[in-house]
DNA sequence: GAGCCGGATGTTGACGTAAACATAACCCGA
DNA sequence: TCGGGTTATGTTTACGTCAACATCCGGCTC
């Protein structure tokens, strides 16, 4: 171990030591390394002496089995493909961290590639590079609006589940119930006596953001309201707050539902600015339920989208689907629940 | 949307389907495996005419090499392999993100690893596996406090690089200077004329939490200033409320420095609810600079962490020390600066 | 006791690639 | 004209694993 500072140590040029193999724990064990390989494997037509001389044999030397060569030789490498947009997204994040998590309880690890736009370009790039990293399955967690389905196509026969609202996929696809979500929080606002509800979206891209829109105009439409016209943001706060700075000026407006709860912050301070109190002038319902939303100011209402369950479906689709059990292609959609904290109130 | 019991369509069993391979394209363009392999790797010594037609037929053939073989025979994945304490820190999140795209620029891919606890049990099995899948180096990106260097130690002579305040790693070490941007938020509300700053600290265990905590407690040290007793967080914007519900309480506090930007927002909603005004009667300073920060209300004044920055220096010291270019395992600091908005003001 | 069965173990070869070595063709100066 | 030096290309082999097949041995049946 290098005594750390300065003096850049000529490090024993890291040389690439070979690892410990197969055939060093048979030699150490005296048996041939079929023998090892079984072992490795677990397979039960291995004497329990056998087995254990080899195991001693492998903890001594430090065996641990080359994943390359298994590969090379199974076509299998227990490792999923993800195929991100970017980690920018608060919800991906989570599903990620849930897809991270129980891929590693499979017994599988995660190849992440992120994409910098859901470009065709680059979501094909990101495949062949995974293509090339011998994973066993894939899962795309981007909005794949703009994707055809002929781009999507694999030239391979991997298996792939989509994290996405959209359907028509040759693919499993997994996501949270948007549409369910977004009436719910309409109809929460209308149950508050509020004529009307004005929507912030989602950019028009975004699929999850057209499932949320046309959800609460088919709420309202259902209650006879009129539609406002919907106002199109990026997701930002910042978008949210610009929105909110005309939503501000139209003294009509009393309830707003917002397709995340960035904008729903962004709004929020709009109508402080301008102020109009919130909840006793204009409620505000957001979406997601991120951690910092019971902290706002005020706590906010919104949709909690259960982001961990999503990842778990969608990998324990993809794994079922890559150990051959199972091959419904089914569209799962994962509910979503109301959690009314301070942001929303009856209408004055 | 409710055709969720979609037909399930019976794919073609997805046959193993032998991917093509250098034979194969040496085969098409009339030339060895070998001139194939040179073409793959763009050695220069191979005529263009027959460069071409390698790479006519490689396009024509669909080859793409195969990345397990090529670790076998030579040892390299072009893989970085990530071990993360979950995906739940925001600024951990955004390290990835630029980790993985500048490791996309350099041909490498991203191999992830999450752990559910900075124990020494789940780090070393995440060593273990990234051991087994052949990454040619890794990052750290955990809060390594509570392990010891020798559980640190890597078995194997993989180049390491460590994102953590830490210093006295046998590998290389980057981060955000907590330190300085410490300083400055401190340093900031003094400014402003307030007599002392209280702070809401991160847990114990976390090394980024005791830089900063230290440093704040210097920064009125040199100017003379009362200490108070530090307020013990847990980076939740909850632990944040209820601290902040303490501090409400006590009148001589006028200006708080959050070790990060949720609990900052906690903090900011019990000074809202105990009716004392941000930042009229309390000043309060953040640190992140996380996205919604600019649209909390008020405005949050916050210490802006370069994640990205942190991304990139770690990455690109890892693949130097993996491609044999420098070997200094220095220790990188990454300058935070400080985002006046609206939540600190001058003492009344 | 011959024949057979089955469990434990060993041997061979192949997966796709690339390093090392071998060969062949060509160029240039003496 | 020859020898030495390029440059382009081919051949062999090894990387670590595991499926397939081969072998060995003890025990059982008839």
């Amino acid at each position: 171990m290098s005594e750390t500072t300065t003096t850049s140590t000529v490090i024993p040029t890291r040389e690439r030591r070979r690892e410990v193999s197969m055939a060093d724990v048979a030699a150490a064990a005296g048996v041939s390394g079929q023998t090892v390989s079984r072992v490795a494997n677990g397979r039960t037509n291995v004497d329990p002496d056998t087995r254990q001389r080899v195991l001693d044999a492998m903890s001594t030397l430090g065996y641990r089995p080359n994943s390359a060569a298994r590969a090379l030789r199974s076509g299998r490498f227990r490792s999923i493909g993800v195929i991100m947009f970017s980690l920018s997204s608060y919800g991906n994040t989570r599903t990620l961290d849930a897809l991270a998590s129980m891929a590693a309880a499979s017994g599988y690890s995660i190849t992440l590639i992120t994409v910098q736009s859901a470009s065709q370009s680059d979501v094909s790039g990101a495949f062949l590079r995974l293509r090339e990293h011998a994973v066993d399955g894939i899962v795309i967690l981007i909005e794949t609006h703009r994707l055809g389905e002929n781009e999507l196509a694999l030239p391979t026969g991997l298996p792939v589940v989509v994290v996405d609202s959209s359907a028509d996929y040759p693919y499993a696809v997994v996501d949270n119930d948007q549409a369910q979500g977004a009436r719910l929080a309409t109809e929460h606002l209308l149950d508050l006596g509020h004529e009307t509800v004005w929507h912030v979206s989602g950019p028009p891209e975004s699929f999850a953001a057209e499932r949320r829109r046309n959800a609460w105009r088919a709420a309202l439409e259902d209650r006879g309201c009129h539609v406002p016209d919907e106002q199109i943001g990026d997701w930002t706060a910042e978008s949210g707050h610009r929105i909110g700075q005309a939503l501000a000026a139209d003294a009509d407006v009393t309830a707003v539902f917002a397709a995340n709860d960035q904008m729903a912050l962004g709004v929020i301070r709009a109508f402080h600015e301008a102020g109009r109190a919130v909840p006793d002038e204009v409620s505000v319902v957001g979406f997601d339920d991120m951690p910092e939303a019971a902290n706002f100011w005020p706590p906010l209402t919104t949709v909690r989208q259960r982001f961990e369950r999503v990842g778990e479906e969608a990998m324990t689709a993809l794994i079922a689907d890559i150990e051959g059990t199972g091959r419904e292609h089914a569209r799962t959609l994962v509910p979503t629940s109301l959690v009314v904290r301070s942001s929303s109130g009856p209408r004055r």
